[in-house]
DNA sequence: AACTAAAATTAGGTGCTCCTAATAATTTAA
DNA sequence: TTAAATTATTAGGAGCACCTAATTTTAGTT
């Protein structure tokens, strides 16, 4: 077998449990409430049938309570993981502003979010000089 | 309808087929001859009948050639895709070296690679004085 | 209270990527 | 030259994240 010098990695992400979360914790943030699954089914751009589908995993994962009508509310665990979506998201519109140099309004930093690890968020912050907020003037959350 | 700050975009990506050109472009920058199924299969640690599915399904869309026995040939196109992939891996890897300075011998690198625009490829490439070679002494492919 | 609009659910599918088990074809080597 | 090893294919399935169409439940008018 031929030894390669970079390691492929083919990577099983949990990219679409994370948008979810993250599109929640959004609403959260927009005092929206209750948070129904119809309102994040238009802000994923999904058919309800298929919110419904991906709550009750999502319930049963302990990420979130999903009880029809009465809404979504974020568990601890569903919470944390949104939250650092997020910090990742803001991180990298800062980062592409001001350390690349290059327009952060892009799809590209909806895919950036999900691959970026602790470690590299530090990273990122360090050079970024500890920022509080985003491009847009939002917190960017601790995690 | 809520107004987030944020648009969120719910990604499909090609990063699966990205995985297998960049395989077979790896095992031909080893002069690897030629190239057969089993051996990409081994590279990704996926089962030959789903590498063999993949690869007339890679040259359907044109991007290679595929005939059993004698091996795997990279079209332009799936070449093209290859070593976009690689370039982005190779500047992920000194860009985590030389700028973020954590380790580049992560997984992370492998899905970093995926989401790397050609506008962010061109400014990590800036702020590395354009690179020839990534940390392994590997060149990396102009695009 | 009855009607309408909104929200959720159920039923039945699709496409993609992956798998194992079984079989066939081709090389290599004893 | 026949057996063993390698390579590839076929057949049949599984899980995940989607979808539309049809139905039910709930809430908000008038």
């Amino acid at each position: 077998m031929v030894e390669l010098a970079e390691k492929i990695v083919l990577e099983k992400s949990h990219e679409n449990e994370e948008m979810y979360l993250k599109a929640i914790w959004l609403l959260e943030e927009e005092k929206v409430n209750p948070i129904h699954a119809s309102e994040v089914a238009k802000q994923l751009n999904v058919s309800l049938p298929s919110m419904t589908e991906m709550l009750k995993k999502l319930d049963e994962k302990g990420y979130l309570q999903y009880s029809g009508r009465d809404g979504v509310k974020l568990e601890k665990k569903g919470r944390a993981i949104a939250e650092t979506i997020i910090r990742n998201l803001r991180l990298t519109e800062l980062f592409f502003r001001d350390i690349l140099k290059i327009d952060f309004n892009d799809e590209s930093v909806c895919r950036f979010e999900h691959v970026i690890t602790d470690e590299i968020a530090e990273a990122m912050k360090r050079l970024l000089k500890n920022p509080k907020k985003c491009p847009h003037g939002k917190k960017i959350p601790a995690v």
